[in-house]
DNA sequence: TTCGATATTGGAAGCGCTTCCAAAACTGCG
DNA sequence: CGCAGTTTTGGAAGCGCTTCCAATATCGAA
């Protein structure tokens, strides 16, 4: 229960002003050797650790990240999706000495926009993660970027990549990628349930479906589109229309797993076989997918990866904020991969 | 981009000394009306809202919340179960002005106590919200103890109940309620798919269908017990060797909704029928629960109300330090329920 | 009206750190 | 050996807040 070391014990311990190991901590290039030798000595000896609070105060950095993401109201809990992205983005915050905040903030609210930029300010953070929708909202991420706040964009579509750093897979060669695997099957008639209008990513993944179509000489229309909300239960509903629709196609690719799965209760309750009367994809791979029966055919999506990649991306803005990187978009694309289960 | 006003800028608005303004915020009584409400004019004049790195420097307390998970390697992403907890707590810890940071430990690391401990210092949080299977890990609790931290426990067992404050259900109870229900379906040989031994609570469900057994004249070897670690993949793995075993038991009671699902898994891979041939039930009701087929018969927890009242706990702990609360043990239940669904 | 008790207020000292600036210690070269 | 140029170091001023202590205002009772 004894005082903590501090700065000020570590200087008279190493026999060093406080400044210099201030320096040595910050790994200031004006150290030398034996001066850091020493103070390093003294940090082990104390088993001193620096308060954050106290060098976010002097330095004005919060060594702060928020983690932005879409909850609709309060329905449904933490969707994996979101799980996996954090779990990565923490492991990376945490490995380069960051905290990371995660904020749900929900889309539908009219002040939506108004609530990121306070995060920015109220928590005092030094970059924001968006992940979709917002991470498709240009109005949006033009103000940030003028409020001057360093932010990475995860997943977003080709307008918004054009206006920062961002992370995510080939969404476009995601569809294809499934399209021209279900077309080698035979499958012909398919339907598509995809996000919400502005989540630009779903939309990309069905612009590939429909490449994949056109090359194989598929007609446009063999296609149906309906509009999802990447729940479970928009899974449900919307599947169990199709399912009971006059033509029933031969294939439902949905833009994620969550709606697969809900897809996959409906064709249940209707009595129906997949992937024998129907077969059914979902995308991200999440657990979600490998606990439904039968397991589903899937784009996996490396959402940890993802998430660090942002952080780190973040963390390059923060550090090269006076240099001539921090300006620049860098737009990473990090490989998908095509999982067949037994759904397709 | 203009500097964010500080309190000097709202004292000097107000009229007021900066120790005023201070005492305002703070809620000290000792202020008159007149000046209070200056002071508030000022702070909506000038949206000042405090620096919370410098209140914490300045107050010695950081206003954050630990809040610990297991995690066994990085195998699995946070299930549910932990989603939900941490959604709750989050939501509360907000409500009341605090900071929640969760922290994932890896307990079958063997210097896991010594991590948990360091997060009381080097993270300098307040209090620490201990989860399964820290929450019964006697040791860890008497020296966190001993070091004067404040510290809720969550889903505990009797003996570290005792150790402090604690939420969760009344698991004895809820394993009674479950055995009730199923005795009164006619089920009569059944097993059970428990926790790590470590992991109290789920033992304490398996007392309760054991006395559900013992009030039904069940003798007591119609029920087999097997260890499972909560996974969906230790589910799938166990129930494939009861499936298989000679005697086939009538009903598997899983200790969480994620093995009831790799139980499902196994099931379905060895063509058996749910209910039909073989009833399983989980626990916690999470969604995992509804997204099976068939949906799972479960307890369901009030899970986020738990992550809330956790944290109002630490908080009462906290503001109640000088007072006589603070020391209290509060043994805070909730209740849970059993819902019934198609897989028993 | 006056005085002590009490409720408010202001002043100032830090909390533990970063960082600017100047002082000190080197360096190499004429 | 001396000097300008370059590192390396120390000193000190804050960062924005809380809180102790002393000063002032307020009040009721003598």
């Amino acid at each position: 229960m004894s005082r903590r070391p501090t700065i000020d014990d570590v200087a008279r311990e190493a026999g060093v002003a406080r400044a210099t190991v201030s320096r040595v901590l910050n790994s200031n290039p004006n150290t030398s050797q034996r001066v850091r030798d020493a103070v390093l000595r003294a940090v082990t000896k104390l088993d001193y650790q620096v308060n954050q609070q106290a060098r976010q105060l002097a330095s004005g950095a919060t060594r702060l990240f928020a983690l932005v993401f879409a909850a609709d109201a309060d329905v449904e809990p933490n969707s994996y999706y979101n799980s996996a992205l954090e779990l990565g983005a923490m492991r990376a915050a945490t490995a380069h000495g960051y905290g990371l905040v995660a904020h749900t903030v929900d889309p539908s609210d009219e002040r939506h926009r108004a609530r990121i930029a306070a995060l920015a300010c109220q928590t005092r953070c030094d970059g924001i993660i968006l992940t979709p929708p917002f991470s498709d909202d240009r109005v949006m991420i033009e103000e940030l970027s003028q409020s001057g706040i360093a932010f990475v964009l995860v997943s977003a579509g080709p307008p918004t990549r054009a206006l920062g750093p961002s992370v995510g897979i080939d969404d476009k060669k995601a569809g294809r990628d499934l399209g021209e695997y279900l077309f080698r099957q035979g499958h012909r008639r398919l339907a598509y349930l995809g996000g919400p209008r502005e989540h630009k990513s779903a939309a990309l993944r069905l612009e590939g479906l429909r490449e994949a179509m056109h090359e194989n000489s598929i007609p446009n229309d063999a296609i149906s589109v309906v509009e999802g909300n990447f729940t479970f239960r928009s899974g449900t509903e919307l599947a169990s229309k199709l399912f009971q629709a006059d033509e029933r196609p031969a294939v439902l690719v949905c833009a994620n797993d969550d709606m697969a799965a809900g897809a996959l209760f409906a064709a249940h309750r209707l009595g129906l076989n997949v992937p024998a009367d129907i077969s059914i994809t979902g995308f991200d791979d999440t657990p979600v997918s490998q606990i439904v029966w039968p397991p589903l055919t899937t784009i996996h999506q490396p959402l940890r990866k993802i998430g660090a990649s942002a952080v780190e991306l973040l963390v390059k803005a923060c550090v090269g904020e006076g240099g001539s990187i921090g300006r620049g978009v860098i737009e990473q694309v990090v490989p998908h991969e095509l999982i067949l289960r037994q759904s397709a």
